[in-house]
DNA sequence: GCCAACGTTGGC
DNA sequence: GCCAACGTTGGC
């Protein structure tokens, strides 16, 4: 089982709206870096669980948990011409684009701030601190998701 | 809104 | 294959 850290903008998906999803499910649609797709189309597994991170917003952090419920499936917005996410260079027969789908288990009682993360020595090696780090999607150690678990 | 840092594109 | 130019991310 790995662990994993992925950043939403929850002006546009929060958890609350994963949470308010049918079965409280959803596939991470719209994700357009090659790095952080092939975490999902070849390292994410059925049972990883996920820090929910929201980004670009008065309160960055982690905002709580999610669950991979559905491993690579193609990210048919690529292929939706009036959709934002579209890539031209997507096909039916080579989607280029994948994604998983993950289901909401916990919202925290508060967001644990990236002010707050940079402080615990404990977590220097979370992807997410390091510089420069753009990456939607990043693995996380058992022992940081634990430590950060623990924060609540 | 600023801007550092990174990713992508495309000419050569 | 190099690299300049451009676009995007994302914290502040």
């Amino acid at each position: 089982m790995q662990y994993w850290l992925m950043k939403s903008e929850p002006d546009i998906f929060s958890i609350n709206d994963l949470k308010n999803r049918p079965q409280q499910t959803e596939s991470w649609d719209g994700v357009r870096n090659y790095q952080a797709r092939n975490f999902m189309r070849d390292q994410m597994r059925k049972g990883d669980l996920v820090l929910f991170y929201n980004s670009s917003c008065k309160e960055v952090g982690i905002a709580g948990i999610a669950q991979v419920v559905k491993e690579s499936h193609p990210d048919l917005s690529a292929l939706d011409k009036e959709s934002s996410y579209y890539d031209a260079k997507a096909t039916q027969d080579e989607p280029r684009w994948y994604m998983v789908a993950i289901k909401w288990k916990k919202t925290f009682k508060r967001i644990i701030s990236l002010a707050e993360l940079k402080k615990y020595q404990e977590l220097k090696d979370l992807k997410l601190l390091q510089k420069g780090n753009r990456l939607s999607i990043m693995p996380v150690s058992q022992n940081d998701f634990e430590f950060i678990l623990n924060l609540e």
